[in-house]
DNA sequence: ATTGAAATATAAACAGCGTTCACTATTTAA
DNA sequence: TTAAATAGTGAACGCTGTTTATATTTCAAT
């Protein structure tokens, strides 16, 4: 095993990584704001007062600058995401705040997490080792091991592939923050109740519930 | 009313429609294989035989050209999604049957699909008018009458909002074509099952039975 | 039939993009 | 002190969507 990176990098080291540092932190700044039409390297390079040659001796490319803001954004999506309170114990109440917390923070942070899914990603094996995986496998993994969880403890229907439940949660989640981003009046589109309007917060509590619900005991 | 629109057209206006829906048709096909990143004016030009700027005497730009292309791909979707057949009389197959279709069809045309959901679409006042709204739109409304006719004939649950369930399942559909979209192993993705695979047409099954059986009765 | 207007198509140009490359200046290690 | 590695630049390449001046053709009305 090596020492503690830290002491290892030269002074020239330590420069390098701080400037790459600067530079995602920027352009991070940027994607959030304007997507990826709105981030060029042009105007990146205007922003951290260089010249757009130098960011490709930080990064290989700007599709590689961008894999490594969308990782980084999953992984701070991944952290945020609840952990189980053994002292509450309401596990199908768990289940529904963490489908909840996905789809709000996901909308947070729309351009991230739409280019995140944007295109075909290379057909790969998928890895089955959590560590290996990218930020968002690892977040999957995890809606796995929740829901696996909750048929051990018998919350929810015994007769449940934990696999197969995971994927159409998945993919039932990902497809309202979708939804809403693209339809910014999705959740009050075609309501005609003027007395008690729909909130978005509305349309994602009983979409979690809808979800919920249909894999519980 | 006017009378037929054939005959009010000079032959000036008929030549121009009809090269009109030759560029269409010519990008059609290239945008479905090489999607929007492929299909640039320049190589459409050379496909048609027009120098680039010709393009812009038929259409006000690019995106114009690409927002037809998805309305008449949606169009082609909404037509083909399956009718109730009453001699037939199992509302809940049907309504399965239809979610099954609308994600065929929309892996059928992966890049029509997703490109007709990027970005923010402009925030306007949904029209709750079937007639006037985009293909996609009336495509939601026949889903949400689809649930609608369901309650009544008592087959989904009573207590049921139709129009909060429609925007459930339509999120849930659409969230699963485009993960699908984008990795191209989802169906089989993480299955340690070697001896009976997942298929991706049972991904779509299970997909579309649980979200029927979350409003069933 | 002729004339004037409208439509068509083109080549060239503009501004922007990601990326590469030759080159200089600086920093590092021996 | 010297040689090698690194940082940063400005210019260029080839691409993009789009606009414009220009020449040509088509069309309608006199």
């Amino acid at each position: 095993m090596n020492q503690t990176t830290e002491t290892e990098l030269s002074p020239a080291q330590r420069r390098h990584l701080k400037v790459r540092q600067m530079i995602l932190s920027v352009a991070d700044r940027v994607f959030a704001r304007d997507g990826e039409a709105g981030l060029s390297i042009r105007r990146l390079a205007d922003e951290i007062d260089y010249s757009p040659g130098a960011i490709y001796k930080y990064f290989d490319s700007k599709q590689a600058l961008l894999d490594e803001l969308k990782e980084m954004f999953f992984e701070r999506l991944h952290e945020e995401l609840p952990e189980f309170d053994e002292a509450d114990g309401d596990y199908a109440a768990f289940a529904r705040l963490s489908v909840e917390t996905y789809i709000r923070l996901a909308l947070e942070a729309p351009h991230h997490y739409e280019t995140a899914f944007a295109g075909t990603s290379e057909r790969k094996p998928v890895e089955l080792d959590a560590a290996a995986a990218s930020a968002k496998e690892r977040a999957f993994f995890g809606l796995y091991e929740m829901i696996a969880t909750g048929i051990q403890r018998g919350v929810f229907a015994a007769d449940l592939n934990a696999l197969h439940a995971a994927k159409s949660i998945w993919a039932a989640s990902h497809g309202l923050v979708l939804l809403m981003i693209h339809f910014p009046n999705f959740a009050t589109a075609f309501d005609d109740d003027q007395a008690a309007p729909v909130s978005p917060d509305a349309v994602i509590r009983r979409h979690a519930d809808f979800l919920v619900r249909g894999i519980s005991a």
